[in-house]
DNA sequence: GCTAATTCTTGACAGTGTAAAGAATTGGTC
DNA sequence: GACCAATTCTTTACACTGTCAAGAATTAGC
């Protein structure tokens, strides 16, 4: 399999901030460093890594980072029902599985492989790009620990 | 198709809240109603409609029965990225369509008729039960209206 | 090294949602 | 109809997420 396309190294990231037009910081280097390290964090734990890194670096700093960042395409913002956003450095085509019970989150390789991966029956006139799937369940150790509870 | 079964009047309503578990409360018949009337509205927006039928109701009283009918599948709590709760009154399978631009949400039936409509690749151990998919695109308005901007 | 543009820091703020304690209401029973 | 236990509503306060704005610092290009 092809990861060198999904998986950023520094300089690729420093390339591709330039490209989308970006300035190169380190707090940027930093914070893609952080989602990198730990996927589908939320903004919060991203600042706390990220000032494992570097020291200090501004509440806002990040977040302008990661919108940065999301907005073109250089990591995937995410949101899952009653959570707060969170971020990933995988942009290609995958679906999330997430557990009711905990805030456990993992990904899911997609079936289909391109984007959009499903098609809606009537679009109702609007212009789709992408299809979101996230699947609801139970994870693996809630079930074990008494998932009725 | 038996629709009775997802479009509930005020006494379904009832019934629903005491087959929960649940007290029949006018506060709660309110909400259920202004969901059913303004579909994927925000907590806000439903609590200034009861506001109108009722004429006062706590913020948390809106709340607690928003969360109380949606944990027991009276109502169905969506939540698209980038924006706060939103709640429908449907709990049949079906799906969303988002647009990027303005807020707009429409719902889309499910192609297959049943939930899970879509089964994982791999279920990792969870226990599936629910396949949330969201469309996400530019809606016909702000197409027509330059969807560059 | 210098300049213009971008980005970061700092502080304040709006909005969403929850927590806790006491008052009011509901449902069941007498 | 009255009473009681349990639930629910009101009120107030709070935590958290995310944004806005102004000035300082840094980046990129020359």
């Amino acid at each position: 399999m092809n990861q060198s396309e999904f998986s950023h190294d520094q300089l690729d990231v420093a390339e591709a901030l330039r490209a989308a037009g970006l300035q190169v910081t380190a707090q940027r280097l930093a914070v893609y460093h952080a989602v990198q390290a730990t996927p589908h964090a939320i903004a919060d734990e991203i600042c706390q890594a990220v000032r494992l890194e570097l020291g200090v670096i501004s509440r806002q700093a990040v977040y302008d980072a990661l919108n940065a960042m999301s907005e073109h395409g250089i990591i995937r913002r995410i949101q899952p029902a009653g959570s707060a956003a969170r971020y990933e450095h995988r942009v290609d085509n995958h679906h999330h599985l997430a557990c009711r019970n905990c805030d456990n989150l993992i990904d899911i390789d997609c079936a289909i492989g391109e984007a959009p991966c499903l098609v809606a029956e009537h679009d109702h006139g609007y212009q789709i790009d992408e299809a979101e799937v996230t699947y609801w369940g139970i994870c693996p150790d809630c079930l074990s620990h008494g998932g009725s509870s």
